[in-house]
DNA sequence: TTATTATATCGTAATATTGCAATATAAAAA
DNA sequence: TTTTTATATTGCAATATTACGATATAATAA
């Protein structure tokens, strides 16, 4: 067979797995990227940052906004898009639990 | 066309990716919880915590060590893996300076 | 109303990932 | 040496991702 067997593991892994799936392509993770660059939240020129086609950008953020990383909201003609810090946070606070946990072992 | 243009990409982006996409499966987010929470870092016994084949979870374990995210040793019959913690901690950092930088922000 | 502009969706080709049976390898035990 | 045990590799089918041209949608400008 084949296709991830998503189903077998914890709701908390998947949320996970997925939150990181969202920033496993070096795109998205140049969008974030610029995002935090931007002074304000006020976008809309992000095709024009990247190598990328308009459809494949326009599927790019609707990956990270359905994770939860980035979060849009219509703006006039354009959207304004802006990283979830919350999302931030949480993962920050996952590795730095990580982290600890690691300080206390051999290795 | 297809596949991921990751060449118009920086390094730096591109590795970022990389690492995020070992830890983009729940199989694989639970291998390094369960390596988290066994004591030492003498294991083997990684099969049997997980519903996946043998030759799977070897797949697995490969590409986290693909990434750095986790390191293997041989120990006789057995493979002793652990996290590399200085990966961990890296992936941290990254997530602080995010969170640091989105504090004095709007949204 | 008819452009224009910004973004989303559809359809599809190229490629990558996932999972596992079968098999290989390699060290220790009998 | 032969068997057992632990892990890796191969090959392949099922599925998912990536990228983009064509097209749709929807708000503003002319």
């Amino acid at each position: 067979m084949g296709a991830s067997k998503s189903a077998s593991f914890s709701e908390k892994h998947n949320e996970l797995a997925n939150q990181f799936k969202a920033l496993s392509h070096p795109a998205r993770i140049a969008i974030v990227e610029y995002l935090l660059s931007v002074d304000s939240c006020i976008c809309g020129d992000i095709v024009n940052e990247l190598p990328l086609a308009q459809p494949t950008i326009s599927q790019h953020l609707k990956e990270l906004k359905n994770a939860n990383i980035i979060k849009g909201s219509i703006e006039g003609t354009a959207i304004c898009y802006c990283i979830n810090s919350e999302t931030m946070v949480k993962i920050e606070s996952y590795f730095s639990l990580i982290s600890k946990a690691l300080k206390s072992k051999c290795c």
